[in-house]
DNA sequence: CTTGAAATAGACAAGTCGGTCTATTTTTAA
DNA sequence: TTAAAAATAGACCGACTTGTCTATTTCAAG
């Protein structure tokens, strides 16, 4: 398993730095070290390389979120360790998820637009996956499931919105405003 | 300014529809149907091309945001006009926005991550630009500016997530959802 | 009608793209 | 130890990349 997932590794560094289009199967060679024929032995395309790194991405991501969230009490206190946990992500402060430089899943859907390619549908799968997390711990503090659908979408959206002012603004203190709008939402809900 | 304008407004079509590196100058000549010499006449590179489409796009998502806006009342009623007008947006009910491929700001700062690049810059510019829109509303329901940085804040985030979750997740009404979370949270306010 | 600017087509350069192929070396297991 | 599998370097392919250059044509103003 060592080669492949040097390529993967390596493909998702640069794929996110740079974007995908603007990476080469050549770069990913040359810094990851690996031969060509190695990748074309692993993955029949650059575009499998691609979903596969969406993939490993997916995984790295979602279960450094889930075990963050885990380490404090299901509901309402998750929810809002959520929002100190993307803050440290913003900040530099998360080594397993790279220099932070957007939400992988928003940009590379930016790359490929259309909604039926493979690599589109990962990512909706990856933000779809997160936002049952957030109604997971949302029912815990609401009376009814539709009441938890609208908690952890609104949760969502703010926590969606300050990623993308982060990175498009250069906003560090974003998942903290985002922190303080959720608390004003959340309090009435118990 | 005819042949100008017909290149920035292809680039930006085909930018918008499938990214910036994934599209030619040839694609954008051809379309066009501007010849090579002629682009190179008035832009001295691809990049220069790059930052007249985004400045471009800038300027037709303002004005047609800031009018959608204008339309209503200022302050609480135009502030939820704006959810209205991105829902239209969503809806592909905006022939000048084009059909709806998420925010062109956010996808090309996902390819130019560099907060430094001009093309990043740029689209910083943008949001900022938009952002302060909504402050000016904010603050005719606001009783202090600290307050209405903070109100225009929540706004901002809940569009921008739902401008994700619309394009990633291709939620057509996501911005109707969040119109109704903001309303929760813009009742306190009068 | 003429002159000069603007636009044209298209060849050309030097490099990169994704991908294939061959031939050699390294690693792993029986 | 031997045989098969995996990885290697690197040539090679055709297509495409941004950008330059030449030579011709279109067009508008004087």
């Amino acid at each position: 398993m060592g080669r492949k997932q040097d390529l993967i590794d390596t493909a998702l560094r640069l794929f996110y730095e740079h974007g995908i289009h603007a990476i080469g199967i050549n770069q990913v060679l040359q810094e990851s070290g690996v031969a060509k024929q190695t990748l074309y032995n692993h993955f029949e395309s650059k575009d499998s390389l691609v979903e596969a790194a969406v993939e490993h991405r997916d995984k790295l991501f979602f279960q450094w979120l889930e075990s963050r969230m885990n380490s404090k009490p299901a509901g309402m206190e998750a929810l809002m360790e959520m929002f100190d946990a993307v803050h440290d992500w913003f900040n530099n402060r998360v080594p397993t998820l790279h220099r932070f430089y957007g939400c992988f899943f928003i940009n590379t859907c930016g790359e490929y637009s259309d909604p039926e390619h493979p690599v589109h549908k990962r990512c909706a799968t990856h933000k779809t996956r997160v936002f049952e997390l957030l109604k997971r711990h949302a029912l815990e503090i609401c009376s009814s499931e539709a009441e938890a659908e609208e908690l952890a979408n609104a949760l969502f959206l703010l926590k969606e919105g300050a990623i993308v002012k982060a990175h498009v603004e250069g906003d560090l203190d974003a998942a903290l405003k985002a922190k303080a709008i959720a608390s004003r939402i959340i309090s009435p809900h118990y």
